[in-house]
DNA sequence: TGTAATCCCTACTAAATTGATAGGATTAAT
DNA sequence: ATTAATCCTATCAATTTAGTAGGGATTACA
């Protein structure tokens, strides 16, 4: 399941992908468009800031804006950031790999092989769509 | 995340698979060779056998076996019994769908789109392979 | 210089889910 | 009868999730 913090995360993004203006974009015109809790979003956005994703501005007229063209803001990161390894396992993970307490020999896994393609089929889409692509600009 | 049911499942279905007799195989049996703690298995196999995947026999030399061969048990169904929904949110599962409350309009929502190609390539490999696959036979 | 707007940070909490464990009821072979 | 197995229900501790609370720090602008 997706997390409320990604799907959050990714309507943040794609609102302020489209934003016109140059101005920073503040949390509360986010939070009121997209029915998010403002408090909850606040970390949400603070999250991605800290992953460098966003940059954002303090203080009157402040907030957040990108830090790349949303065209090169791949969703392997975002996903990343806002939700975790892309693995089902972290036995296939490539950013977060661990062993498991169970298996002996994990090219023998049945498991394995599975979640390998899954996570390969996983990745080629969050490679291939941005934030470009999400937003229709 | 996949969860330990899902995984000590999957092992199971794989053991059992592999078991050349035609005795069905006990829970015991399982829980030793894979490192799944027995009574926990027990839970597992019996939602397999309520979904109709398995089949049990009581008493003494009892045991579960396949109901079908294992080219012929395919991982949408074993996923969907033992994960529930192969989509990420349910605006996008096929046998769960369910609408959000904060989307308006699906078909404008970015993170739907992005969703539908995860599912559909999930879906992918999940139609693809069996429990033949997994077992390696 | 004061004030309002804004991001920033930490801590807390309720509810749900997960990964078990416990204890027995039922069934079938010997 | 005894033994070995599945079947069933209840319970529990730990973790995660989704959100709330309360304020601190910074900046624009009157």
């Amino acid at each position: 399941m997706l997390s409320k913090k990604t799907k959050y995360g990714l309507k943040a993004l794609t609102f302020i992908a489209r934003s016109e203006s140059d101005m920073p974009v503040q949390v509360s015109v986010i939070a009121k468009s997209e029915q998010i809790p403002q408090k909850f979003l606040e970390g949400i956005l603070l999250t991605l800031r800290k992953s460098g994703i966003l940059g954002s501005k303090k203080g009157k007229h402040g907030g957040y804006y990108l830090r790349s063209l949303p065209s090169e803001i791949k969703m392997t990161d975002v996903m990343r950031v806002l939700e975790g390894p892309i693995a089902m396992v972290p036995c296939v993970s490539l950013n977060y790999y661990e062993k498991c307490d169970d298996c002996p020999d994990e090219h023998k896994c049945s498991v394995h092989k599975l979640m390998i393609e899954v996570r390969d089929n996983t990745l080629k889409v969050f490679r291939n769509t941005t934030l470009a692509d999400l937003s229709g600009i």
